[in-house]
DNA sequence: AGCACGCCGACT
DNA sequence: GTCGGCGTGCTC
């Protein structure tokens, strides 16, 4: 056994101490000390807990949750932390510091939300500072849109003798005033007598009147609206979905459900349902759905079946958030619809979470801490013990293996509503296409034929082709040279609007070059499609018909998206044609035509799921035909149409692909049926960056020389496939091993003391969602 | 992140 | 001999 360590001079005398020991001497009495400790953290400081003492005139105010100013270092420099746990301990020799002064008269978090943010750090390998930023936004933390308001009033002595004093006229007219109105505010005060602040300031000053701060919110809440509309009327494959989710909801046990419904099969009025239920027994219920599909159409159905809804979402100003949050947390409010940050809405008595379009890549947070929203609602879901609900048409195929493994319970309506059929998908294989394959155009004869056809009777069509611009790449047919962007070594894609070659990663541009800037031949070619140029093509081929486009780059403006929207829902325009931003949610009953113009773009990416993204894209996009009772019909281009997903998408067979692609990813070891932690590591100089993640490979290898063989495998270094970005080269590096447990702490072990380099930064991305 | 401490070059 | 350069390391 190691001895103690030596404090003080009293270390020799205190191993002599011996079991039998009745009393502490009395020079021990320091060791058996017992303080109130707070444990705290700081976001800037190195990942570690911090020990202070509570002075006993803070003991009631210093608790979990709140953050406290503290002294840091050698010049006790005031810093805030947060309190993340409190209790009376052993303190030893160890003078700690004091709690100077408490920040939140309330805890800004749960218990069970500290629990979670504790969980977020281990699991994301991320310091626990970093979480608590994260998980409380800014505007809460900053306390905005709440301003402090002095309340004046005459204290009951000077009120006794007011008709015996003295004073100057304004002064008494105020003093007046507020003796038969009080309390009053400042402003008011000074408004009703018509004086300026001075008569005021003055009688502060002699103490007949008297100010107290109030907190008071700036921004006015929203009044309450009733709830007007009622229930839709659910079909059978509805109702069981619902009966599942409110078994789970009666029995206030958590459970999985995974509700696998078609597009256009009324998942949203089975969530609608339950959270009626969770609202009858007076909890809360938290909807997480897509950025972008948090359209105020969304927000309007909710609102008009429950009145009040907290909405969060990323365009919110800080004060607006954070009124929000307020009105979560005081639960005014027992819907909260929001994007991924939602899932840390702070209600008071959580009933339910839903998660719609469950497999949307927007639910994972691409800077630390890296989380998916998915995986965080199923731990919170799993602690507060409520359901969570995961929708979608194409669930990830995480979720999915979770169902077949029976750890979700798959509920599935395979039926549109209203019985209407599915439309019907017909694929173009471009490889017989002349016209696509000599770039004379994007859109097909069949697909052409079909517009016009759609077109002549009336219905509106959406094309989607999901890259923007006009020409995807600027090749010399002479030389071979391809403009690309300096920092990222991308190909430049061509627009239109300015005349400029723009990298889609940086935003790096210049003006379209005329000729080679190589070998300065003339003809050098824009060749590669982008949503301009079919814009272009279309208006070229359908003059009569109004087409707009929806992409990043048309939608600059605030309230575009809406617009736009409207006038397609109105049929001023017959035409829709844009990158994935069209793909979902929307839900336009003429719309029986939907042209997918290459879908490819994703299949070919060097990613282990292009498959399943190509299929979850072309399955949304073609859910958005066929929603009224003209039916609809889609058509997708591909140079590879017999690709399984492309087929699978095309028979609506969801189930099928999964079917397919599971063993797959079984076979070559990649997740569901494997976890993965991904190290990125980038710098200015290839060599440093290469350098750098050998190192972080030797690192792994030697912490999984521990392990038995098949507990970790090590991928890498290699350059990432997009291997240079923002003038960074980048190289990355896989662990993936059965248990994730595992391979995140061989990951943690292996970068815990990883020299610094100033040359390369690293980031680790736990289960990751892209490769690129 | 900040801030004090340290150990080497141009000043009074 | 001191002032100050910013490299290094610690913060309960």
């Amino acid at each position: 056994m190691l001895p103690p360590p030596a404090h003080g001079g009293y270390a020799a005398m205190s191993t002599q101490r011996t079991l039998f020991d009745a009393e502490p001497a009395a020079w021990e009495l320091d060791d058996q000390a017992q303080a109130v400790v707070a444990t705290i953290v700081f976001p800037d400081l190195p990942d570690k807990e911090y020990h202070y003492a509570v002075p006993s005139e803070l003991a009631d105010r210093v608790r979990a949750g709140v953050r406290v100013r503290v002294p840091l270092g050698r010049g006790d420099r005031a810093t805030t932390g947060y309190c993340v746990d409190v209790r009376t301990r052993q303190i030893g020799q160890r003078r700690l510091k004091d709690v100077r002064s408490v920040v939140d008269d309330e805890p800004l978090l749960s218990p069970a939300m500290l629990r979670l943010t504790r969980w977020m750090a281990e699991h994301y390998l991320c310091p626990l500072g970093q979480v608590l930023e994260t998980v409380l936004p800014a505007g809460v933390r900053q306390k905005a849109g709440i301003r402090t308001e002095l309340i004046l009033s005459v204290p009951q002595p000077v009120l006794a003798q007011l008709s015996a004093l003295k004073l100057p006229k304004k002064q008494a007219a105020v003093l007046d005033e507020l003796a038969r109105r009080q309390p009053l505010t400042l402003g008011v005060l000074a408004q009703s007598v018509g004086c300026t602040m001075a008569p005021i300031a003055a009688l502060r000053k002699k103490g007949l009147i008297v100010a107290q701060t109030r907190r008071v919110r700036s921004l006015p809440r929203e009044a309450p609206a009733p709830p007007t509309e009622a229930h839709l009327e659910m079909n059978p494959d509805q109702s069981q979905a619902l009966d599942a989710i409110l078994e789970l909801l009666r029995a206030q046990k958590h459970g999985t459900v995974l509700l696998h419904g078609v597009t256009g099969s009324g998942k949203t009025e089975v969530y609608i349902q339950a959270i009626e239920e969770v609202r009858r027994y007076g909890r809360q219920a938290i909807v997480l759905v897509p950025e972008i599909s948090l359209t105020p159409q969304t927000k309007q159905r909710f609102k008009a079946r429950f009145g009040n809804v907290a909405v969060l979402h990323s365009h919110l100003s800080d004060s607006e958030r954070s009124a929000q949050w307020d009105q979560i947390a005081r639960g005014e409010v027992s819907v909260v619809i929001g994007a991924r940050s939602a899932v840390f809405a702070p209600t008071p008595h959580l009933g339910l979470i839903v998660m719609d379009e469950e497999h949307e890549s927007t639910f994972k947070q691409q800077t630390a801490p890296r989380y998916h929203a998915r995986d965080v609602a199923l731990y919170r879901a799993q602690a507060e013990d409520v359901p969570l609900v995961l929708g979608s048409a194409t669930p990830s195929l995480e979720s999915w293996q979770q169902a077949i493994d029976e750890h979700y319970r798959m509920i599935s309506l395979p039926k549109r509503v209203f019985d209407r059929p599915l439309p019907l998908v017909g694929t173009i294989d471009l490889r017989n296409e002349p016209s696509v394959r000599r770039w004379k155009g994007a859109i097909s004869r069949p697909l052409a034929t079909a517009m016009e056809k759609t077109l002549a009777d009336g219905g509106q069509v959406i094309l989607l082709l999901n890259r923007r611009g006009y020409s995807t790449h600027i090749q010399c047919p002479s030389c071979g040279h391809v403009v690309r962007c300096p920092s990222c070594d991308l190909a430049l894609t061509h627009h239109r609007a300015g005349d400029v070659a723009l990298c889609h990663y940086c935003d790096y541009q210049i003006p379209s070059p005329p000729a080679c800037p190589e070998c300065q031949f003339a003809g050098i070619r824009y060749s590669g499609l982008g949503t301009q140029r079919l814009e272009a093509e279309v208006q070229s081929r359908f003059p009569q018909y109004a087409c707009l486009r929806m992409d990043t780059d048309s939608m600059q403006k605030p309230g575009s998206h809406e617009k736009a929207l409207a006038e397609f829902r109105d049929g001023k325009v017959r035409i829709l044609l844009g990158t994935q931003m069209i793909a979902k949610g929307l839900d336009f009953p003429e719309v029986t035509l939907v042209g997918v113009v290459n879908a490819d773009t994703i299949l070919h990416l060097p990613d282990f799921r292009a498959a399943e993204r190509t299929c979850q894209l072309i399955v949304q996009v073609a859910g958005r035909t066929g929603r009224g009772p003209r039916g609809g019909r889609v058509l997708v281009q591909s140079f590879a149409p017999d690709h399984p997903a492309i087929r699978a998408a095309a028979e609506h067979n969801y189930e099928g692909f999964a079917r397919q692609e599971l063993p797959a990813r079984k076979a070559l070891g990649y997740p569901p049926f494997t976890r993965m932690v991904r190290i990125v590591v980038r710098g200015r100089q290839v060599v440093h960056v290469q350098a750098f993640a050998r190192q972080i490979r030797e690192r792994l290898r030697e912490e999984a020389a521990k392990l038995p063989e098949a507990a970790l495998r090590v991928l890498g270094p290699a350059p990432c496939p997009f291997p240079k970005l923002r003038g960074d080269y980048r190289f990355h590096l896989q662990a993936q091993g059965p248990d994730g447990e595992v391979v995140r702490g061989v990951v943690e072990r292996a970068t815990a003391e990883l020299p610094k380099a100033d040359e390369v930064q690293w980031i680790v991305d736990v289960d990751p969602l892209d490769m690129l």
